[in-house]
DNA sequence: GTGAATTCATTGGGCATCCCAACGGTAATG
DNA sequence: CATTACCGTTGGGATGCCCAATGAATTCAC
């Protein structure tokens, strides 16, 4: 019988947790060059695919905390990247969208993250990579 | 070209993250019922794995910080899950100890914890599981 | 040997992520 | 028109991870 500690660590649930802490580290240490926190990318990149989109129509995509929401949205309109304005139809809304300013630090942090993530699968070939990507895609499929 | 979130979303930091998130819901809540968190779980299973060991050894093996590894072993000795007897060989430390009790408990979560992870990974087949386990391995090796 | 550097368990603070709850303001529901 | 629901925001709390410091104990270097 394997032991304890064996028995965790083979655990998918655990290894999964590695390696995603690993690829967060990763991308987070590529996109602080930026001045952006993981949260901060992921909310600004959210706004810039939904065009102008409510806070919390943005929370519910992302599975970002209301409260988080706001921090991140406050850095990133300090920083010039989103606009929150009323939204004339639902006054109880923010329209939030991105500047040019946001959109060009985007495109330099999609390279970054893209070369961390390369950094984070480099053990495996691209063939095994897409494999993968495709399991994990399953898996999120089937939790969400 | 993708947009900005698509992109994020098609990450293998972020999908490994959105499944390891889920995976942690799982096994946290499956072994919720024998009163343990996921970190004192970990912490009760290097003790037994670790026989007689010491706080700061166990905290480097498992990567736990030190701080926690308090808090945890507190938890788990009220619990009578494992015991602080001062080492006679080094007055520093502390020779830390699981007690039948806690064999018992890691028991019932083996079975838990496995449970859970058979639920994270439904979508997929056997075969594809142990694929899936080797990619996450070779990974997890090549980042430590 | 004796002094300096290291290790041990513990405590503390800080930061980020996530959960639950509330509020005043607004919109949809009946 | 009253209840119900949602919006953005604020608050508190639990957890996980990082860095730092403490007093006690051990090891190392000279």
């Amino acid at each position: 019988m394997t032991t304890p500690l064996q028995h965790i660590q083979t655990l998918p649930s655990w290894l999964a947790g590695r390696v995603a802490s690993r690829g967060r580290g990763l991308v987070a240490d590529a996109i602080a060059v930026e001045g952006l926190k993981l949260l901060q990318h992921a909310v600004l990149a959210g706004v810039a695919e939904y065009g102008p989109v409510a806070q919390a129509e943005l929370g519910r995509r992302l599975a970002v905390d209301p409260k988080d929401m706001v921090g991140a949205l406050n850095h990133l309109q300090r920083a010039g990247y989103v606009l929150r304005s009323p939204d004339p139809a639902d006054r109880r809304k923010n329209a939030v969208t991105v500047t040019p300013e946001g959109v060009a630090v985007l495109a330099r942090c999609a390279e970054l993250a893209e070369a961390a993530n390369a950094e984070l699968l480099a053990a495996l070939n691209p063939d095994e990579q897409r494999q993968l990507m495709a399991f994990l895609g399953r898996l999120h499929q089937a939790g969400a």
